[in-house]
DNA sequence: TTGTATGCGTTATCAC
DNA sequence: GTGATAACGCATACAA
């Protein structure tokens, strides 16, 4: 049993309340053709009493642009997509698009079959709701082997409306990607561990099998064992949440003895800090924790996280142009995000050992 | 110059190349009707080989509804919108809604004159859109006094599709409002505090004109007074953010004397509770601070915050269930959140002054 | 300058 | 069982 809210008023009623025909009305909407002053006046008089406004589906059925845009993600709550999603706001708002939102993890599907995948499931309805076009950021399309029936939908999809991925470039797939400096970001933090004279440096938290992951943890083991004598045991993957930095550390102590560890993210370290604390060890000046990946407040910790600016944001605005370049037929930009920075704060403590390394 | 990707496959297509007409088609799209199954294979086969799905937009032409909620916000950065978001989606999706994000800071648009008002634009998305139904969580209706040209498009709004807003019941606005216990909220922490034996209490953050701000710091100012002696000066409003609480503490202090304060939220308690440890004092031992609402991760603080849950989350559900209920023609329940709990942890230390009360 | 007719992709009504 | 056909709200080509 629906209830009917009141009776939507249509371009028809208009025309019929202005005595002029639904073509002038439509004329004046879109500021299109010559219409007489006089009519035009009439026309938007009635407009305005009758507070109407045009239904974009009816108009999307014409012109075949919805003038919305899908942006699918695993997880709103993760710290790294805020701020690009925000960023995607700003930007496609500027130009008059507004945003589908889609958060894959959210589904409640399980992932056994692939008709129930929430990230398939999630580009069906992309297609269904005729978007012009989508921003995927993170998800399947980051594992280090992407199943293929996604892989698939995912190029069938491009095939019919521009699709940008914010994430490292995969082979086989066919959409823009718009990649971070993962492995500059990476050496400018173990760099700066070393450069502070430590030499038992770890490696703790990311998803094993998803590609961020295992490009940084490559990145950190070529570093380390350039400098260092380097041992398997000083790297623990897990997630990226707090819990994991909590959790981790522990075990990471517990497996070998190490003076510095190097967090995925901030999220991360915050969760470690706070472990280590409890266990009674002050950081920087019993251990020190770095991060690769810096997130919002962690400026305001105590102390305060030793980070990489990557710039997350900026991918989204990058993102949304590519977007809209793609609209207007123009090719593609090797899309990537700027250059990322050190951000150097307390949680790795300042110089110390000048002259004589800390083993 | 817009460039046309392939050619999108309509259902016409799919009743040429099975050789059955469009209302058949049609037919075993909704599995409504009788289809002889030699039909409905050949039908199927198609639908699979061009790997076809119906249009929303001109399904949502005739049907009238287009399987769409719109969220309204004004900042998506600010996690007590985050988990409202993410439960949002999550319960949409179940009942097989896709949401349209509006994100109305971000806009850059002035509020000088009502048309560039990005809320009230945000509305007129939403009317365009013909969105089944709205959620509406803070922003302008959160004011002491609600801009009346908002109200207006707003009811005018609710009478064309239902809306549910977040937020504390306005007299003159008729949507369906899902309101938090916030004098509740209000007095579990400040009465945890007062039982610990403080006395010097202040409060900090929140912005004045905004609904909850006041009505917290009235709940605050009642419960103070009828306990210590108040002093006008303990009370500094500014904003909801990290900032606010890491330069309005200093400000509170500088004006009166305390050892002891309610923050607005967490984020405003782990603003203070940064600046103090920079200005050498400890929280809880120099100073206690509570926080009146719980954000994520603030367990993980140093000194993680004592604070109160009000089961944010719990809204979005609500709010959702409330917009089904009213597609369906059910009467609306009044909406109100959980029961607020109290968080105890450490930013007000333990009891202490169980004999003497610390002035 | 303005109005009429047609099409967009789909569903539903109605004959066959 | 199945297939034409009208209708949804709007924009445009074409007439007038």
């Amino acid at each position: 049993m629906l209830i009917t809210k009141k009776h939507d008023i249509t371009i028809k009623e208009i025309s019929k309340l202005s005595g002029a025909s639904t073509s002038t009305v439509s004329r004046v909407l879109n500021e299109s053709g010559y219409v007489s002053t006089e009519k035009r006046q009439a026309i938007e008089k009635v407009i305005r009493e009758t507070n109407y406004r045009p239904s974009m589906i009816a108009r999307s059925l014409h012109s075949k642009q919805t003038k919305t845009l899908a942006v699918v993600l695993p997880d709103v709550s993760n710290p790294y997509f805020i701020g690009l999603i925000e960023e995607i706001e700003h930007v496609s708002e500027g130009y008059g698009y507004t945003l589908i939102l889609i958060n894959t993890m959210s589904t409640g599907a399980d992932k056994m079959n692939a008709v129930d995948d929430p990230e398939v499931k999630a580009l069906h309805t992309i297609q269904e709701k005729h978007v012009d076009g989508a921003v995927i950021i993170g998800g399947e399309i980051d594992h280090v082997n992407v199943d293929s029936q996604y892989l698939k939908t995912l190029n069938e999809l491009n095939k019919q409306i521009p699709v940008v991925i914010i994430a490292q470039k995969v082979e086989n797939c066919d959409c823009i990607f718009v990649q971070r400096h993962i492995n500059t970001g990476m050496r400018l933090i173990v760099q700066h561990i070393l450069s502070l004279g430590y030499r038992k440096i770890g490696f703790l938290g990311g998803k094993p099998g998803v590609r961020v992951t295992e490009q940084r943890l490559a990145e950190f083991e070529k570093l380390v064992k350039m400098y260092t004598d380097y041992d398997d045991k000083s790297v623990l993957l897990n997630d990226y949440y707090l819990k994991d930095g909590y959790q981790g550390i522990e075990k990471l102590l517990n497996q070998t003895d190490l003076n510095a560890v190097v967090a995925i993210n901030d999220r991360v370290a915050l969760g470690a800090v706070r472990r280590l604390h409890e266990m009674g060890m002050n950081v920087p000046k019993d251990i020190v924790i770095g991060s690769a990946d810096q997130f919002p407040d962690s400026d305001y910790y105590i102390p305060s996280i030793t980070t990489i600016n990557q710039h997350n944001n900026s991918l989204g605005k990058i993102a949304v142009e590519q977007l809209i370049r793609s609209f207007n037929g123009q090719p593609f930009l090797t899309a990537e995000s700027e250059f990322p920075d050190l951000v150097i704060r307390e949680s790795c403590g300042e110089k110390k050992y000048s002259n004589v390394l800390k083993k």
